[in-house]
RNA sequence: GGGUGGGUAGCUCAGUUGGUUAGAGCAUCGCGUUGACAUCGCGAAGGUCGUAGGUUCGAGCCCUAUUCCACCCA
């Protein structure tokens, strides 16, 4: 007999099973491209991880990708696909430097620059090596079941072999250059961040009106004319270039031409005119700042403004600033418009809300400004990227993400992918400090290209992380070199990750791939939406209502918080997420696992029993019990229902469906009528054995990529138990995880029969459960009944076993005829269809009590009929199919049954 | 300003070719433990599917308008 702990142990299982898999290489694609024998013809299925951050810890985000993609890895492969998972991590430029930064400064009070590149570069690798695996240790314990003899890091030397590739590759194609843009810079991090970066926050502000004084045209004398300004930046007066105007604003018309005096400096500029000006905002002239705004740079560009960078690299004001030079941009505000009051050209200032650019990184106020980058010319690689997906080669779930990606990509900007850090792939150029040429190679060169002169230097700066993630589908599997992985597994087949980063990452990689490769790096993208809290919050560490998905797994095990994410969430839609949806699928877990246990228990004892009696292996399928059949039908039912949510990327409903189907029916009826069937011993015994071992190793493959582990192990014991027998039913495989997924087949035709009749089977016990329930008859005293079934007799008379024993009917007081003339005496009656039940309760009921239930059933039943007998005289009849009319003449008939019987029982004073 | 998603039971959400009495989990109420499972079982209560129109024999689902919430882009 088993000793199957009682409870679902998931702390002694998970590791263990894990190992298990992944010693026995379970993980590893089939039919690979590197060993004998391969098939190139196999079509694989592929994705690749979405990379973590190297040095950062699991989140709920983590834990969603993983859980979907394993379930997507784990199905195909079920289903004999080679299959791959290539995972990885990235370098994380900012943030792992950042991070290092932080930890020198506190534990050796250290700056980097005052430790050196080298060095900086050498702990930071350090670093690297010591938390590294912090992740992807992580990741294994979600039960990734991916090939950890793959794993990839942006840094690691193929990888950057990569990245080198494609910068020469883009540069030799003119799509790469370099000059002075206006960028989004952070003065605290000291580098360029790219537009994606940046992020708006609305916040209270003012609106400062000011007089820009207009010098007076030659010859005039000065009548003190002034143009009224509004700015949300003060400071950035000291950089103003020009005053614009609407061309057609009458206001001001006469002034376009003139000179204006830049406040406390003096500096003329002169007054334009621009369509780009809003006449209803502010005063309706605008101050032009091209160094300092990315609108006003647009208008300066079109006007040949002078274009003035008045703050340094730290927001702190330059030499434009004249007096006010070495101020912080902030405390410059203050001064300045100070200085400006006194000089009298203040006008006022009023409450306004503004859009903050603040760096998605720390949150400090970005500075838009003029600096010396790399970009990508994006607009090619753009166009191409749209092609693949409006042409269907790229399919991206769920849809209306389409148009989200359209609108980004037909609206972008060039890429600046320089960024001034150490830590990430430096930039491949070097100048010459003799002809002061750039070489841009994929060697490390030891002389210019152009004059041979062997002072060269590299340029400094190192390239955006998402530059090389870009690459990642390809440069993981050993791009450039047209290696096996390469030419077998790429294109990648799915793209699973967060709708957030569709345009950081996603967007980038199609571009890429289409440039690089010359192929779409994946056939379709599946977006899934972020996880909040249970109120639809966002979690922040501050609002103190993080999730962390260790505690969770520690609490409550991996696979009721897998089967809670993959069933909370449908794509592309954020879920809101709670410890008690995941308590939740904890039962379900320990369900599973019960109802294995007593499958398997069934199984030995059958075993057992064999010994004395010899087990009789079911003939054939007329063999079966009606709750055999009905089960079996249900789950064929579900097998091809899964199968096309799975294929529409509908795997939460799936999970449901699966779900229900265990606890609903498997468990909750299948299960306590096999210990009745089992009973008896013989043949139907070992018939009730099989279909249980059947059903439930169906379930178990069908749950498996929901939940891996208590599957795997359950299944492990049902295998074993199942050896020990001669049921004529084996598992094959060796795992779990290599079995053969369920394949859906064809209904025979006798499936809605025998799943009718055993509906009404249900319907009955849970009418006298119900009545027994609000009668307070004891659970377990067994009560006489008589049944009179009308056509139904045969059938029931063949259930009463089931019947009584579920309805907690004595069995040898039950009757079943076909029809009564009168009710018995002391009796109630419930009508279920065309059946009746009378229940010797009287005694408990109020006879009154009973007739007014009885009036009030048959009100329902004739308000059915009166509605269904108006639906059916109607246009519906004529218009509507022929099977959907059908249905609801039965429905009809059915209800006419029930009154006519119910009529019967209404007693007439 | 442009766009997307959402509003279904007390709470959190399912409900994908429109089929005629809308489901789950949790919470609530009642009853129940010697054999798979109290991380459980049996039963009950709870919704005019945001609002207003429209299409249709038929609308939670399709169309239009509107309101509120969330997010994305500018």
């Amino acid at each position: 007999m088993n000793e199957l702990p009682k409870t679902y142990d998931f702390r002694a299982t998970e590791q263990r099973i894990y190992e298990w898999w992944e010693k026995n290489g379970y993980f590893k694609p089939t039919n690979d491209p590197n060993l004998p024998g391969h098939d190139p013809a196999r079509k694989p299925f592929v994705i690749s991880i979405p990379p973590p951050n190297v040095t950062g810890e699991l989140h709920l985000g983590h834990a969603m990708f993983v859980s979907m993609e394993d379930l997507m890895i784990r199905y195909h492969r079920m289903k004999g696909i080679p299959t791959l998972w290539v995972p990885g991590s990235d370098h994380a430029g900012i943030a792992t430097q950042l991070m290092v930064e932080r930890h020198l400064l506190r534990t050796e009070e250290v700056t980097r620059e005052e430790m050196g590149r080298d060095e900086f570069l050498r702990r930071t690798w350090e670093w690297k090596e010591k938390y590294g695996g912090i992740i992807t240790r992580q990741i294994r314990r979600l039960g990734a079941s991916c090939d950890w003899d793959r794993e990839r890091f942006t840094l690691d030397e193929g990888l950057s072999k990569a990245v080198r590739e494609a910068f020469v590759r883009l540069y030799e194609k003119g799509l790469i250059y370099r000059g002075p843009r206006l960028v989004n810079w952070s003065p605290n991090l000291k580098t360029a961040v790219s537009d994606l970066e940046v992020e708006y926050s609305e916040e209270q502000g003012k609106l400062y009106f000011f007089k820009y004084m207009l010098a007076p045209t030659e010859g005039a004398e000065d009548k003190g004319e002034y143009i009224a300004v509004a700015t949300t930046r003060p400071e950035t007066i000291l950089g103003d270039t020009a005053v614009a105007v609407h061309p057609e604003d009458e206001r001001y018309r006469q002034y376009v031409g003139r000179q204006a005096i830049v406040p406390i400096l003096g500096r003329l500029i002169p007054v334009i005119a621009d369509e780009y000006v809003d006449r209803e905002f502010g005063t309706g002239a605008l101050k032009i700042t091209p160094g300092h705004d990315p609108n006003d740079y647009t208008i300066g560009q079109r006007h040949g403004l002078a274009v003035l960078s008045m703050l340094d690299r730290e927001a702190k004001v330059t030499a434009i600033g004249g007096r006010y030079q070495g101020l912080d941009r902030f405390e410059c505000r203050k001064k300045l418009w100070a200085d400006m009051a006194e000089a009298g050209l203040t006008i006022k200032e009023t409450p306004y809300t503004l859009n903050v650019p603040r760096s998605q990184r720390g949150g400090e106020i970005v500075e838009p400004m003029i600096s010396e980058q790399w970009f990508v010319k994006i607009q090619p690689l753009a166009d191409a990227a749209i092609a693949v997906v409006r042409d269907g080669r790229i399919r991206i779930v769920p849809e209306r993400f389409e148009k989200v990606y359209f609108n980004w990509m037909e609206n972008i900007k060039d890429w600046c992918i320089s960024r001034q850090l150490w830590w990430g792939h430096r930039i491949p150029v070097w100048y010459c400090a003799d002809c002061g040429q750039m070489t841009v190679t994929r060697q490390e060169p030891q002389h210019c290209a152009h004059c041979g002169s062997a002072k060269i230097a590299q340029d400094p700066d190192v390239l955006d992380t998402w530059f090389s993630s870009g690459l990642w589908p390809f440069s993981t599997l050993g791009w450039p070199e047209a290696t096996p992985d390469l030419q077998y597994f790429y294109p990648t087949t799915y793209m699973e990750t967060g709708y957030d980063i569709l345009f950081f990452w996603v967007a980038r990689m199609i571009m890429s791939g289409l440039e690089f490769t010359g192929e779409i790096p994946f056939e379709t993208v599946y977006l899934h939406g972020l996880i909040r809290d249970e109120h639809g919050q966002k979690m922040s560490k501050t609002k103190g209502n993080v999730i962390d998905p260790l505690t969770v797994m520690d609490e409550l095990g991996t696979d009721a918080l897998r089967f809670t994410l993959l069933v909370g969430a449908t794509p592309g839609n954020d879920m809101n997420l709670s410890v008690k949806k995941v308590e939740a699928n904890r039962n379900f877990a320990n369900k599973i696992w019960n109802a294995s246990r007593f499958v398997i228990s069934a199984i030995e004892g059958l075993a057992s029993q064999a010994s004395e009696k010899g087990v009789e292996a079911a003939q054939n399928d007329g063999d079966w019990s009606l709750a055999d059949s009905w089960v079996w039908a249900r789950l064929q039912a579900l097998i091809r229902d899964v199968e096309r949510l799975f294929q529409s990327f509908q795997y939460g409903e799936a999970g449901r469906l699966i779900y229900e189907f265990f606890w609903s029916e498997f468990a909750d009826w299948y299960v306590e009528i096999a210990k009745l069937q089992m009973a008896g011993g013989g043949r139907r015994a070992s018939e009730t054995a099989r279909t249980l071992a059947r059903v439930l190793d169906t379930c178990l493959r069908l749950l498996h990529p929901f939940t891996p582990f208590v599957t795997e192990e359950a299944w492990g014991h049902l295998k074993r138990a199942l050896a020990a027998t001669e049921l004529g039913y084996t598992l094959s495989a060796e795992a779990l995880i290599m079995a053969e997924w369920p394949m859906p087949k064809a209904e025979e035709g006798w499936e809605a029969q025998k799943v009718a009749d055993f509906t009404l089977v249900q319907e009955i016990v849970r009418t006298v459960r119900n009545v027994r329930s609000e009668k307070n008859v004891k659970p377990g005293k067994r009560i006489a009944a008589t049944l009179a079934g009308g056509s139904k007799t045969a059938m029931l008379q063949e259930q009463r076993s089931t019947l009584a024993a579920l309805s907690g009917i004595e069995e040898k007081q039950l009757t079943i005829v076909e029809s009564l003339t009168a009710r018995p005496q002391g009796h109630i009656v419930l009508v279920v269809g065309m059946v009746e039940i009378f229940l010797p309760l009287a005694g408990l009921v109020d006879a009154a009590e009973e007739q007014a239930r009885i009036h009030k059933e048959l009100a329902e039943a004739e308000a059915n009929i009166a509605r269904l007998e108006k639906l059916l005289s109607g246009d519906f009849a004529r218009k509507a199919p022929a099977a959907v009319v059908q249905k609801e003449r039965e429905k009809l008939n059915g209800y006419r049954e029930t009154a006519e019987k119910l009529r019967g029982q209404i007693v007439n004073d």
